[in-house]
DNA sequence: ATGGTGGCCCGGCCA
């Protein structure tokens, strides 16, 4: 079973990159973050045509978030329970697999903008509010997978150079910790659970040539629970959208599962 | 030290 997570930075835009992707990656579920379309404007046909299903939650302008499927998405949640909020960051659902259900949300979290900032406020807000929810998602599902631009660098060594970056808003202690404390729930970035190339990133600024330079973040996870974690036999960026004509700033990260046949 | 680019929708927000 193969799972990736791709910030895509328009739908409307990136849907043939997108399309050419999956063709030439025929991953089990894709997440995909930033829509920037409402739900009526969602391509599902585009999607089925190629053998794909789909769930999302969109709004107009900004956010909005999908799982793209190649089975059907059952049990669909939108947004995180209990936290107010109209902005469309969270989508979830269950896929059968040989080993039981397992629970695939795709996440955008906050990007805050600034530290201190009303925006980095409500990134710390939304965070927790994610963490109390996974906690209650995590004992209804225990083989759960959480993908998506969770807008921190966990650690200096996701970052080009930390020098330059330390306390700024991505990488800040505050963020790093709201992270962790997802981690903490049981999780597992799949990521460093291999040898990895040094200086690996998900996302370059489209200025000053970011990506030219590879000065980029580590801040695309594909988080795993405890459940299934052992699965996983590989985790892996894969560079090459973003060197497309007209890309999206992320690129995406694609974890390999490998599971026992049903007994 | 500032502003650089890109997508939204068509001046300014958000990343």
């Amino acid at each position: 079973m193969k799972l990736a997570t791709w910030n895509i930075n328009s739908l409307k835009v990136r849907l043939p990159q997108v399309l050419d992707w999956l063709q030439a990656h025929p991953v089990d579920a894709l997440c995909l973050q930033e829509l920037k379309l409402p739900d009526d404007k969602f391509p599902l046909e585009a999607f089925t045509e190629i053998g794909y299903t789909a769930q999302w939650a969109g709004q107009k302008t900004y956010n909005g978030v999908a799982i793209v499927a190649r089975q059907e998405c059952l049990e669909v949640q939108r947004n995180i329970p209990d936290f107010d909020d109209h902005q469309q960051r969270i989508i979830a659902s269950t896929l059968a697999s040989p080993i039981g259900d397992i629970r695939i949300i795709s996440a955008y979290c906050p990007n805050g903008q600034a530290v201190g900032s009303d925006k980095y406020e409500y990134k710390l807000r939304w965070y927790a509010a994610l963490r109390d929810w996974l906690q209650g998602e995590l004992q209804r599902y225990p083989r759960l997978a959480i993908l998506g631009d969770y807008n921190v660098a966990p650690k200096d060594e996701d970052v080009h150079d930390p020098a330059k970056w330390v306390g700024d808003v991505l990488v800040s202690e505050p963020e790093r910790a709201a992270f962790n404390a997802v981690l903490d729930l049981g999780l597992t970035d799949a990521f460093r659970q291999f040898e990895q190339p040094e200086k690996s990133f998900s996302w370059w600024d489209y200025r000053r040539m970011a990506f030219r330079r590879n000065a980029g973040l580590r801040i695309d996870h594909v988080l795993l629970s405890d459940a299934l974690r052992d699965y996983c036999v590989s985790c892996v960026i894969d560079k090459t959208p973003r060197a497309n004509e007209q890309p999206s700033d992320h690129t995406p990260v694609v974890a390999t599962l490998v599971l026992p046949q049903a007994s």
